[in-house]
DNA sequence: TACCGTAGCGCAATCGATTGCGCGATGGGA
DNA sequence: TCCCATCGCGCAATCGATTGCGCTACGGTA
């Protein structure tokens, strides 16, 4: 039931030698005569002896644990970036414990605070709704951040989307098809940072001829669900748009599935342009025109920033992940 | 930078009482006078003191971490079932570390080794290649242990898909639909368990008058390419199936593509039938007939299961989850 | 007055590792 | 023969909490 574990004494007992050298052996820090050594992987295999990390933990100051603050695992987004981070911190032993925020502010820094007590090497987040001095106690503990999102505090590590150029070809693209009226589905009102993908879209707007007024610019969260309320809101306007730009993607099908309910003929009637590029987006009928993001990189790579910090590594770094419009069929 | 971090004999030191002291105000185990509990009140507030759960878990030996070890959290069946399991540690304070096999048997190993390392409280693992006494080390440490599959080691507790009804239902509906030829896209070969649904389909073939040879079963991943790569090999038979069975929506998915891509009519020329009903069943074109599998119930389940086991339960418990024959366009 | 139960608190051991410091043995050079 | 550098090893402090045990003060009862 709850086996007395064997610790570094007990091997020390059994090989003959005291715990200074069964340490030594098993970090391989310090020179230690052959037969001794081999006496103590005899006894460490015999006894079945494993490392606690805890204790190793506790006098080492590092846990080889980061934590993954995201607002739902099961979005594929996040799902994805996951999968990038855990790869990138696998090599180096590390361990990603996945935090669920559902955009809550409140869980947000609940975790933050936990990060700090369990005294993890490490956090990727993707904030929704703290500001910069959220972070203090975080930074005070010596705690490496790192952002995963479009803007975050200036003073973070940042592995961010660089949509210019792909919004701009979006829009170019929008406009040589004749559209006029664009709206959005754009992120929650109040985040912190503004929303940086509807201000791109605003300034290609201007610059391609678009118009991209105020009342054709609806927010939600970033759900399938608000996807298909935004559109039916903005269907139902005196002069409704002709092309849609969503947010992201699960939006985008959202709006798909709520422009065919509304017997829209997609894109004739209406174009819709996604974000991120999730699997989904290519299955959907019609397949989903969108701006590739790559999640999955976007995640390896706040591992790498991570790791670099965790080394030492002391400058700030920002990396923009260059994103691609990916013309399918809803434009 | 590194800040040095505020301990119990700051506070106490700050608060004039002893440490035995401050433990007991933040943990209430034991009465203490008025004037003190707000003295060391007031102290944690001020030094901005939080306990090292390091140094907790240490003593205690209660981690209130778990392991979730899956193929691939990328994989929204398993992202869903991780997020089932997170809500329901949550409550509790539970931390998840999620861990990715890629359906690799030394990966498995190694993850569950880390987990006694790591004085983990408890694992929730979906094995792919594990043998009954692979667990021996992790019980010996009196970890608990819950498996998400449809079969497992017999002595685990166990969450798992009941398909029986759903998978006759399944081929009962093709036999009246006139199929006479059942191929089917199975799992990998050489699994320990066996393939149970691959048995289920067996079983159900020989009640409804369906054929299902040997020669129509393709082992593979449960991937969208493995799946794509089957229904070649099985359409290229000379008498090829009519109809086909496949072990989860991600090949069903592939083989779908594969098919529009050999110009098969679906469902006229070939019928397909997923499992699991993922998200992207209900969205790809023509919309995929599946047994709906409730991943998220299923990661909450595991977690009730766990967490029940952390409390002292004895006996070994089994839950069977009842799935569901969801019929849409591609049968 | 003597005795005893109880409430409040602290000492010090403990969890299982890591590591600075110093000690003894060995051997090469003068 | 003597000295000192080098190698191998162990003692004991330390990381930051938890908790068994025992001590003091106080108040009620006989």
């Amino acid at each position: 039931m709850d086996q007395q574990s064997v610790t570094m004494s007990d091997v020390a007992r059994a090989a003959g030698v005291s715990v200074t050298t069964v340490s030594y052996v098993l970090s391989g820090k310090r020179a230690v005569a052959p037969d001794k050594r081999e006496a103590v992987q005899k006894a460490v295999a015999e006894l079945g002896f494993r490392l606690n990390t805890v204790a190793q933990s506790l006098r080492t100051k590092r846990s080889r644990t980061v934590a993954l603050i995201v607002p739902d695992i099961a979005n594929p987004f996040y799902a994805q970036l996951a999968r990038g981070l855990q790869d990138a911190m696998r090599p180096e032993r590390y361990h990603v414990v996945v935090c669920n925020t559902n955009a809550d502010r409140a869980e947000e820094l609940l975790y933050l605070d936990d990060v700090v007590r369990r005294r993890l090497d490490g956090v990727v987040i993707t904030p929704q709704w703290l500001a910069p001095e959220d972070f203090d106690a975080v930074r005070a503990a010596g705690i490496p951040v790192v952002v995963s999102s479009d803007t975050g505090p200036g003073s973070l590590d940042l592995v961010r989307a660089d949509s210019h150029e792909a919004v701009d070809q979006a829009v170019a693209h929008l406009a040589r098809q004749g559209h006029e009226r664009l709206g959005m589905l754009a992120g929650p009102a109040g985040a912190p940072a503004g929303d940086p993908r509807l201000e791109l879209y605003r300034a290609a707007a201007g610059r391609h001829g678009l118009d991209l007024p105020a009342g054709l610019i609806v927010r939600g969260k970033h759900t399938r669900e608000a996807g298909a309320e935004g559109l039916r809101r903005l269907m139902s306007r005196k002069k409704p748009p002709t092309a849609i730009a969503c947010v992201n993607d699960r939006t985008a099908v959202g709006a798909l599935e709520a422009a065919e309910q509304l017997g829209l003929a997609i894109p004739s009637d209406l174009a819709l342009i996604g974000h991120d590029d999730i699997e989904i987006a290519s299955l959907v009928r019609p397949r989903l025109s969108t701006i590739r993001y790559p999640a999955y990189e976007a995640g390896s790579t706040c591992g790498r920033l991570l790791l670099e910090r965790i080394a030492g590594r002391a400058g700030r770094s920002e990396v923009a992940l260059r994103t691609r419009l990916v013309l399918r069929e809803t434009t």
